[in-house]
DNA sequence: GGCTGGACTTGGAACGTTCCACAGACGTTA
DNA sequence: TAACGTCTGTGGAACGTTCCAAGTCCAGCC
């Protein structure tokens, strides 16, 4: 049961018999406080249970040495890592980090966003928003802003993200290199970054002489997206024989599709996601992706904020970092050209 | 760019010409107000981009409208849904969310709960927190404190959980009715409601006559634990026939631990997970497992604070909800006793 | 013994809101 | 016409900090 009111600075003063602006000093760790008054103070702190106020701090220092992140969707483990790496990083720099989500709906994203600016953070890092970039540069005007996992055009605002054409094209290189030619791509939808990659697929499928081979299907970064762009491809004649999927949620997804069809991974069909999440090294799903450095992304994000807040860059940075392809067991050789017969065994692969 | 200063009440009052007391009343929406001075404060509102301080509102009225919620392991999906339902009812209650996590770091979790703690929340909501309880209670002192996934002892804290010990009966006596006796556990560490679930386990185990099978290994609600805990468990002679691990997580790092070994589940080995997280239902996985209402966890929490923070309640509640089994492909009936020659041959579950 | 200067300490003015008591304007009623 | 409400709108006092200029002490020095 909370009690009356929690002690203000004035309370510790008067039971230390000193001045608010002493306990101010102690509170903060400065050097020139006698040892005496400071143990004293000390104590009162101790004894009352003070906590600042972070609020009457923030108020009158008009900043606040707090971060907010926006995290597009707690269920993907992507953001976990990167998380870590702000924390991490943060504390280095001596901020504190607030979090919130949208859950993947642009207008709550806003909502969260807004709660942020009310609270005077010093910075925002947005991890893979769906918010309308117009509103991400709304917000680049109050204070600085990171964005991971989309490209900033802005040139108010940072990002940081992987280099999705790379990416995208290194994923379709090892399907052709397999000898897959009928090679889809099953796309983010509205997600950050979903247009890098489709773009990137295209590319790659031009430049590896697939041109004609190209096929997207319309799908999100989720595994219902993934499930929904899988059932797309798989309907149509000839089906595919590999597809690559724009994250690890959505190859997930289209697995499940797949796998629904009666259909075996990597015999029938080879699967590559995106993002190397803690899902894809499972043993027992051992999904073919392309590694991000998630940790280094969000260490580098908060970075970046920190050089605009303290140094007060202004120029932007777009920050890209090279992802890896990471071969397991979703890919394989495609299987022969179809036969009359259609293969109707059981046993799964591996 | 961050412009210089960002526009405070008396910018707005002196652009529209009014004070800014009627300003702060159209902002906040009251009724009492001309419809020709509504307009032009909103005129000036958006003219000046003006957005009210959170700090110096919180500050003044003493209280905060905000929920702050601790998230003790972003890669867990568990806590998507339950802080989606969290925010569901905030949205309703008028509240707004702040989260923060200590990733299953105990020291973190007390500074998380700390910021949250100085920016004066309304409320603090603890999702399966590491942290030691005498800290969950310290902070009960300040606001109210709502517990999720381990029943609290306080009587100054509200709790929600599942029924864990009714979980952990029907786990067990799942694999108990497809013929398992030796039905192991690994346990899920320092998490929040390991205990009551390795307890709810051990009670299951005398209470189907199996109390000299009752085997616990040492884990944590992680995939690396799952995964030692099996190690452990997989040594052991003669070796158990079912694991019933503390969450998901825990059950996919012992299913890799058991592929790794060469066995198959659910023919050599069956496996039981809770929670029914998004990865249990992966077809691919196919998890047998126990199932919490997630999105009900978390508004339920949301609704215990409001309760305590709104109507002033004190006398402590404790929310236990029922957890259902959910049976798929990773249990099955045990293997024949064990015969001289060891099977090695391949051909997955499923 | 007074002066200097450094080490400590302090009072009071911000900071941007909300809240509260009160002021004007205007119509209604006795 | 005076008294009285009812609407609207306003000024100034909080709220709990930090910051800054200025104050007090006291040792050391001339």
């Amino acid at each position: 049961m909370p009690k009356g009111k929690p002690p203000t600075i004035d309370d510790v003063a008067t039971s230390a018999g000193v001045s608010k602006s002493l306990v101010s000093l102690v509170v903060r760790g400065a050097a020139q406080v006698s040892p005496e008054r400071r143990a004293s103070v000390l104590r009162a702190v101790a004894k009352l249970g003070y906590r600042p106020n972070a609020m009457a701090r923030g108020l009158v220092q008009k900043r606040t040495r707090i971060a907010g992140v926006l995290v597009s969707d707690m269920n993907n483990p992507f953001f976990a890592d990167v998380v870590a790496g702000i924390q991490a990083e943060a504390r280095v720099q001596g901020y504190r980090v607030l979090m919130n989500t949208g859950d993947r709906v642009p207008e709550h994203e806003d909502e969260a966003v807004e709660t942020l600016l009310q609270l005077r953070v010093a910075g925002l890092i947005l991890g893979a928003p769906m918010m309308e970039s117009a509103l991400v540069v709304r917000a680049s005007n109050e204070v600085p802003v990171v964005v991971i996992g989309r490209p900033a055009r802005a040139t108010s605002v940072d990002s940081v993200a992987d280099d999705d054409a790379a990416g995208a094209f290194a994923a379709v290189q090892h399907c052709a290199s397999l000898g897959h030619r009928r090679i889809a791509h099953i796309d983010g939808g509205e997600g950050a970054g979903a247009m890098e990659r489709r773009e990137g697929y295209e590319a790659a499928m031009r430049k590896l002489h697939l041109s004609g081979q190209i096929r997207v299907a319309r799908g999100a970064f989720t595994e219902v997206g993934g499930h929904q762009g899988a059932r797309e491809l798989l309907d149509q004649e000839p089906r595919p024989t590999a597809i690559f999927a724009a994250n690890d949620l959505a190859a997930i997804g289209a697995l499940n599709a797949i796998e629904e069809r009666g259909l075996h991974v990597p015999q029938d069909i080879s699967l590559v996601g995106y993002d190397n999440t803690s899902l894809a090294s499972m043993r027992h799903l051992s999904l073919t992706t392309i590694h991000q450095p998630r940790h280094d992304i969000g260490q580098m994000a908060m970075e970046l904020l920190v050089e605009r807040i303290e140094g007060g860059r202004v120029k932007p940075r777009r920050v890209v970092l090279a992802p890896t392809l990471v071969v397991r067991g979703t890919t394989g050789p495609p299987p022969r050209e179809r036969t009359h017969l259609r293969r109707a065994g059981r046993g799964g692969r591996k």
